[in-house]
DNA sequence: TTTGTTAACAACCAATCGGTTGATAAACAA
DNA sequence: TTGTTTATCAACCGATTGGTTGTTAACAAA
């Protein structure tokens, strides 16, 4: 199903690669917040926090509405799920992998040393 | 468990916002492989995989051994787990509120508005 | 020894990121 | 109208990223 959105997960995840933008995201897993109301447990100005909220919404992990001059962000799980999606097709795999690890090492224990062939 | 690893979820976010990075994940999850290994289905030269590795490898992603003069790249399965335990953990308690919205709604009508008690 | 392979290290460069300040726009309230 | 609140836009700055080239080190093979 996702095939092409690589960008997009480019965006999601580097949006996650930064504490503040984690902490809105904890901080709106309990309900919509507006830019003031986010800016405020943070040191940083209300500009850096729109600007971290931006990244957020072009990864698609908020959104936002209106109620008049204020503009709430919403949160967007269904780009989370799809965050551990992605991790979990390589995770699962690989624990796959544990499972017919004893196989694979006795076959190539009577076989041969475990060098490259090259 | 992981409280204060706040550095170590900057750099497992931040490792996998690059498509390579996530290339080089995907492929690890198939099996070990070293740099040369990595490098070639890339167009990128040995010096820029090496560096991705390095990315990785500071996120505890990947872990490398010693084999003679080569290097195996191996990927760590529980730092990808502990990747979607942090988003699970606010995906599932945005989940939790939707199903427990009406009474949350109820209950602050009758008692107090939204304002977060400092 | 010499040669070739594998991989890291160092220095450098263009582009991007996180943050700031200042100005601006939009939606109200008076 | 004027003023206030909310939030964005624009320009700028220091630090970091992703990539390159060149060099070096460790090991294998001859």
């Amino acid at each position: 199903m996702d095939r092409s959105d690589d960008s997009l997960l480019d965006k999601a995840f580097l949006a996650l690669a930064d504490p503040a933008r984690r902490r809105i995201i904890a901080r709106l897993s309990r309900g919509p917040a507006t830019v003031n109301e986010l800016a405020e447990p943070f040191e940083i100005t209300k500009q850096a926090v729109s600007k971290h909220i931006q990244v957020l919404e072009q990864a698609q992990l908020v959104t936002r509405t209106r109620d008049a001059q204020r503009r709430p962000v919403h949160l967007n799980p269904a780009r989370l799920e799809a965050l551990t999606a992605w991790i979990d097709q390589y995770r699962l795999v690989r624990e796959g992998q544990f499972r017919s690890l004893d196989a694979v090492l006795q076959s190539q224990a009577t076989t041969n040393i475990t060098k490259d062939p090259s």
